[in-house]
DNA sequence: TGCAATGATTGAAC
DNA sequence: GTTCAATCATTGCA
């Protein structure tokens, strides 16, 4: 123990220093080197390392005078000066700076997902866009949106738990460490330089559970996600109000099944359903074969044709006279 | 249960 | 961007 008393000594470059030089540790740096060994600095050094042998009491007490030695400041210092230099410095090449990208991607996520941020708006509008995108409407208030907003805000609560569960160990846990480091600061050396490094530390870990926090939620409204949006395959078919609605303006306008924009929107309000919808309904009506019912007809030949067809067999009737393509229903021309 | 009807999706063409 | 054509997947009926 003494050897390695005597070891530290050296090493440290504690020999050769006068009680003043030591006091001062601008002075102490200048003598680092002068070789006189100094019997104030060994007396303490022996101190702490007999320390172990002694009882309980004798510890105590000796702690005690030890702490109030009048060269203890300066021989933490030093201490402290050098512990920075030789393991501490590697660290500090490791420690980042500004905030992680990945959890910024996260944190965006989160918040366009309406997990974190303010409940009112996000969720909600994340809510509506997937009602959207299932092909129902977001005004229709369906059982699937209500259990998606459900969900998400069970999966909003649980996030927001745990992370408030993970902020208070943290600083709980920071508090404890530093009052421990701070103790322990009286009987070795320890800075307040390391003390902060320390809790920086600490701060990465919790921030790196923070992040797998983060990232399983996001995994899990994705799922919740993907799991709303299949559901557009089970689709429902359209009212038969909305259906007639449909046929009437497509058969209306046979010569022409394509509606405007407006057309679709002012048809997709009257059968409660989305543009898309209306979009998708006219692009399978214009290619199915209707059975029974007339199909568009592209030219005028096509249409002569068809009324030459319809009028077959039925006397009286006056020549149709056309100038552009149409379509005719047997109604139409079966009149007396 | 099989099958036709039908809403939705996808990829190519424009 | 829209439209078409092929296809998928579900619904509803006999």
């Amino acid at each position: 123990m003494e050897n390695q008393a005597g070891m530290m000594l050296g090493h440290i470059g504690l020999s050769g220093l006068s009680q003043e030089d030591v006091g001062d540790p601008i002075n102490m740096r200048k003598h680092q080197n002068m070789g006189q060994p100094q019997q104030d600095i060994g007396d303490i050094l022996q101190q702490i390392m007999t320390m172990t042998d002694e009882s309980l009491d004798e510890a105590q007490a000796r702690k005690h005078a030890l702490n109030c030695h009048r060269m203890k400041p300066a021989l933490f210092s030093v201490l402290c000066e050098m512990k920075e230099k030789m393991a501490l410095g590697i660290r500090g090449i490791q420690e980042e700076d500004g905030p992680d990208p990945q959890i910024l991607r996260l944190d965006n996520m989160l918040l366009a997902e309406g997990v974190a941020g303010l409940e009112k708006g996000g969720a909600s509008a994340a809510a509506a866009a997937v009602a959207l995108a299932a092909g129902g409407s977001p005004n229709d208030g369906s059982l699937q949106h209500e259990e998606y907003r459900e969900k998400l805000a069970q999966i909003r609560q649980m996030y927001h738990s745990e992370l408030e569960k993970y902020e208070q160990a943290c600083n709980e846990f920071t508090d404890h460490v530093m009052n421990l480091l701070r103790e322990q600061s009286r009987t070795r050396p320890v800075s307040p330089k390391e003390i902060e490094r320390m809790v920086g530390i600490i701060h990465r870990k919790f921030n790196t559970i923070q992040m797998q926090l983060k990232q399983s939620t996001c995994e899990a409204v994705m799922i919740l996600r993907s799991r709303f949006l299949d559901a557009r395959r089970k689709r429902r078919n359209f009212s038969k109000q909305a259906a007639e609605v449909l046929n009437e303006y497509f058969y209306s306008n046979l010569a022409n099944p394509y509606p405007s924009e407006e057309a679709k929107e002012e048809l997709a309000k009257k059968c409660s359903i989305t543009v898309s919808q209306v979009s998708n309904w006219f692009g399978n009506k214009r290619i199915r074969p209707a059975k029974g019912t007339p199909q568009p007809l592209q030219t005028l030949e096509d249409t002569r044709h068809h009324v030459t067809l319809l009028t077959a067999g039925y006397e009286g009737i006056p020549e149709v006279t056309l100038s552009s393509p149409c379509c005719l229903h047997v109604s139409d021309v079966r009149q007396d």
